[in-house]
DNA sequence: TTGAAAGCGGTACCAG
DNA sequence: CTGGTACCGCTTTCAA
């Protein structure tokens, strides 16, 4: 690999004259400037970007912390980040943290020990001395701390809407479904939907699940048809979840959703699929992601910032699991 | 944040001697030892990677390359990587191409000026000069350049099986998806079907999807049957293409596998979810990024490699989307 | 308009 | 067993 020695050496010129071209400040004569681009061009040579950090005390590097890109909605998430962060010349050092404490701060530390520009975190730990005491700016995720630079959609709201519709399709017999107790957003949407129920004049019930894996997902959705076998409404922690309930249904020949509802949450690609397609609600991730990137993007220039904690909409899809309107 | 310069300062001791007990290598006194550690401890100190990195022309991160982790066959080949590299200290950079050369050209350019110690790609392009030229290592995932390191799984083989399932389920008049044209391994599973298909005693047509995205694969499995209502048999392009040929054929009112048969690619998580639950070529992505990684990092180790092409199997699913041996 | 030189924060060689 | 120091590749004064 060509340094920047060696073009100085090939155009005859000192390497802070080739700095000045690279990076294009200071005077530097035209006649110069050629002769400089063309040893650059016959060099094939290209900036080693860690020296470069070295020197800045900051790499053009972002760390992503999630909690599992094996989770349909975080690739959204991610995707939204990058695309973002692509455009301005940043690039991403990405990790999971399966809501991980120990991975995660091992991330948190190599994100800092590279230097990164900044990072952004899907985390269920936002109030870590770890975080508050970075010198790099964070963006959270999904997940508010008090006061600190976020984007997230409104979880109760959305229970609440999931409800909401569930009530509105006249289910008599709901299951609600409570996600794991150690995930906030799972909570979030879990309470805002509980009280809507509990001022409705309906049964329900709840099962929690204990994780949002598909294997959990679908013990969950036995477990549920065989504690409640006259569920006529379900409203699940997620669209996996949604997903394996859909499955168990049909499975015991119920009809969806004449004889069973059932709303979903996050609206991944998949759930548009499903048969019938599932009725949800939305989390605009990929543009929640975008908002991430760009926050983080204003807080590292130093823009002056209108909103620090982004709150994204929250939307009802209706597709064909639930009854209302049709 | 602390440098090696302060943590000498407090121990009273050179940046030589901190060093030494960094990288526990050298001769150190006990005493001393203790010394340093107790400053490292007191000053919250811990290494520049990027510093690091620069001295020995190499870092501790990995450039990941992957089409789009969107496509829900890519997030468990990450994992792979990722857990495996994760617990020999490296980290990743990660970048989507799109399948778009630019984008992939960009990527390469950032792992290079970051100086990775290697890098993964699953590509379309893996003859480019870029990747002969480079100075690090790079396993190819998924799609083999001849004679360069790479894991993948038997496209052909893989066609011929799910053409094989389709004909013993009996189906006689089959529909063969055809993937993007611009995807060799959608290109080999395709005529590995085809294959199969010419030399058995049924009718056929084949359809083609522009892309493996939600939304043409919707077109795709719409088209199929406004072009052929009787189609008894789908052998689809991947697990997305199948999830949208199933949601039409239930949508018409067909049983499935009654009156038609649908086998899927890739055995994505989801596809086990569907109603009925798919059957589907499998291939081992989570195995398939580990190995990569660990090739990868035999390869940095300069370690002697028994095998540098890595085959994994592919091996049918039976699920309920296909009828033979009920 | 240009070059010399001092770092950025480590590592490793050499001397003592 | 320890310290001094050159160097990794680049940026940025400062002086010429």
């Amino acid at each position: 690999m060509a340094t920047i020695k060696d073009v100085a050496g090939a155009a005859g010129v000192s390497v802070a004259t080739v700095s000045r071209v690279l990076n294009d400040n200071g005077y530097v004569h035209e006649e110069t400037r050629t002769r400089v681009t063309a040893a650059m061009e016959k060099l094939n040579y290209y900036p080693n970007e860690v020296a470069r950090s070295l020197y800045k005390r900051e790499s053009r590097l972002i760390g992503l912390l999630l909690p599992d890109i094996t989770n349909p909605f975080f690739p959204q998430l991610a995707r939204g980040v990058e695309d973002e962060l692509q455009r301005e010349g940043y690039r991403l050092i990405f990790g999971n943290s399966d809501e991980h404490l120990e991975k995660e701060l091992e991330y948190l530390q190599t994100f800092k020990q590279n230097q990164v520009a900044g990072m952004i975190a899907a985390t269920n730990y936002p109030d870590l001395a770890e975080y508050s005491g970075m010198e790099q700016p964070v963006v959270f995720l999904d997940r508010t701390p008090e006061g600190a630079p976020s984007v997230y959609s409104d979880g109760r709201t959305g229970g609440k809407i999931a409800a909401e519709e569930i009530l509105r399709g006249n289910s008599k017999c709901i299951t609600l479904f409570k996600g794991p107790a150690h995930l906030p957003t799972a909570q979030e949407r879990f309470s805002g939907a509980l009280d809507v129920l509990r001022h409705a004049d309906v049964n329900f019930q709840i099962i929690t699940t204990a994780s949002f894996s598909f294997k959990d997902a679908q013990t969950s959705a036995k477990e549920l048809f065989a504690a409640y076998p006259n569920t006529d409404g379900v409203i699940a922690s997620n669209d996996i979840v949604a997903a394996a309930v859909l499955h168990e249904a049909l499975q015991q020949e119920k009809r969806v959703p004449e004889d069973i509802q059932i709303i979903g949450y996050d609206d991944i690609p998949q759930s548009e699929l499903l048969f019938p397609p599932l009725s949800t609600i939305r989390q605009p991730a990929y543009d929640m992601g975008k908002e991430a990137a760009k926050l983080l993007l204003n807080i590292i220039k130093k823009q002056p910032l209108k909103e620090t904690a982004i709150q994204m909409p929250v939307t009802f899809i209706k597709r064909k699991t639930t009854r209302k309107g049709d």
